[in-house]
DNA sequence: CGATTTTGACCTGCGC
DNA sequence: GCGCAGGTCAAAATCG
């Protein structure tokens, strides 16, 4: 899990289909060139019958759900992006003496997931992975929230 | 008092 | 098959 590749670079990507409306973090970082990480993982199994019991079917939902990481050089390990977060999980890593931690959206029907972690070489570097697509809209003003995002963030330079 | 966090147990994929 | 490593569950604790 830790080959990560870049997607999006200091280019515009050809518009995903998972850049909606909806995720304005995605499409913001997208726009002002910000270096996004992500990684193609596809998604497990158990969490398709963990959601969804009565499921028996398998490999006939291909749900691949795309992960999309950033690098922040932030101080706080949550970046309040507009959504409530429930954290379910947090566990060590090896080769990181910093935990990471997992977190759902607590939104209803809607299972996206992040993890957030902070870099054991330089502790002032969290790295904040997205999972899925948010099918409702922020509760906050999505402007504000993104800048507030921007100060607290400075991009990570492309190519480590 | 409901929602969220904490934290160890549990589960699963993978490499040996 | 076993053990490790990462991810999730869930009950208790804590928060607002």
């Amino acid at each position: 899990m830790e080959n990560y590749q870049t997607i999006f670079t200091t280019q515009p990507s050809p518009t995903p289909p998972l850049l909606h409306d909806h995720n304005l973090l995605h499409g913001h970082l997208n726009k002002i060139n910000m270096d996004v990480l992500g990684c193609s993982t596809s998604l497990d199994d158990r969490v398709i019958h963990g959601e969804e019991k009565n499921k028996k079917k398998k490999g006939e939902k291909k749900v691949r759900r795309e992960r999309y990481a950033f690098q922040t050089r932030s101080q706080v390990d949550i970046l309040d992006d507009g959504y409530r977060w429930r954290k379910y999980g947090q566990k060590s890593v090896k080769n990181n003496r910093f935990p990471r931690s997992y977190y759902r959206c607590t939104h209803q029907g809607c299972n996206v997931k992040k993890q957030v972690q902070r870099l054991s070489k330089d502790e002032g570097v969290v790295v904040t992975t997205y999972e899925g697509v948010h099918t409702h809209p922020t509760q906050k003003s999505n402007n504000d929230n993104f800048e507030h995002i921007l100060s607290q963030m400075q991009i990570y330079p492309a190519g480590f």
